[in-house]
DNA sequence: ATACACTACTTAGTATTACTATATAGTTAA
DNA sequence: TTAACTATATAGTAATACTAAGTAGTGTAT
C-alpha cells in the first residue's frame, strides 16, 4: 500500500513495540515480518531508526550476540517501561479507531 | 484524550475532509465540532492550519460570506479532487486499521 | 580466491505534519 | 467602553517516517 507515511507517523513505533512485545527480536527479522504482513514500502532505515529512538528512550532491553548466519544482532525486548508504553499505544489507537469508525458510520445516516 | 499527537499525522486531515465532506462549513465550526467528539485537545490554530493546506493542495472550494453573527467565515465544500482524496484516506485508514487489528489479535493466540 | 548475494546495522539529511503562541479583527451584550 | 465570543492567519518548533548512502560479516557459486 503507497502514501500510508503520514498515517504511519506514530503508528509504526506501536507496531514495533508490540512485534517484539511477542518475543525476542532483531531489525532485519522485524523488517522481514512488515514485508511479509503486508507493509512492503517500509524500508529497512526507517525500521532501524525507530529501534534506536525507542532504545534511546528506554524502552528495550538491548543484548548483542553472535548470529550462527551471518553478522551479530542486537536482539530486543520490551522492558516494564516499554510495556507500558506498549499498552498506553493500543490505548490511543483504539481511541482513534472509535472514534474514526464513528465519523465513517455518520455517512449512512 | 492527551498524546495523541503523532498517531493524528495525517488522520487529522481526513477527519477535516470527512466534516467538509458532509456539507459546507468553516473552520470555527470545524473546531467545535472536533472539541464536541472528543478532541478536546485540537487547538484552533491547528484546525486552520490544515484548511489552509488543503486549500493550497486545491482539495477546496472556498467561498468568503458575511455572517449573521460575528466576523465574515470562509465557508468550504469539498471539490472533485477533494472528494477523491477523501476516499483514498479512507482506502489507506482502514487497511491500516485492519493490519493493526490482526496485529493485536495475535497477543491471545 | 573471488565475486556475488544475503544478512545486519548505522546515520545524515529531508519532507510532512500537528502544535504553540501570538496577532488581528468583527460582533454583541454588560 | 469593556469584555466575551466569533473568526481567521502565521511564524516557529518538535516529532516522525523516508531517502540514500555507507559499513561489514557470512555463505555460495564460479
Amino acid at each position: 500500500m503507497k502514501g500510508l507515511t503520514e498515517l504511519l507517523k506514530g503508528v509504526l513505533e506501536g507496531i514495533v513495540l508490540q512485534k517484539i512485545g511477542q518475543g525476542e527480536t532483531y531489525g532485519y527479522e522485524i523488517t522481514q515480518y512488515l514485508q511479509n504482513i503486508g507493509f512492503e514500502d517500509i524500508a529497512e532505515g526507517t525500521v532501524y531508526t525507530v529501534l534506536l529512538r525507542l532504545e534511546k528512550k528506554g524502552l528495550l532491553h538491548v543484548e548483542k550476540r553472535k548470529s550462527e548466519l551471518g553478522p551479530p544482532r542486537k536482539f530486543y525486548r520490551l522492558n516494564d517501561f516499554g510495556k507500558c508504553e506498549l499498552d498506553k499505544f493500543w490505548e490511543k489507537w483504539f481511541f482513534l479507531a472509535r472514534k474514526l469508525n464513528e465519523l465513517k458510520e455518520n455517512d449512512s445516516k
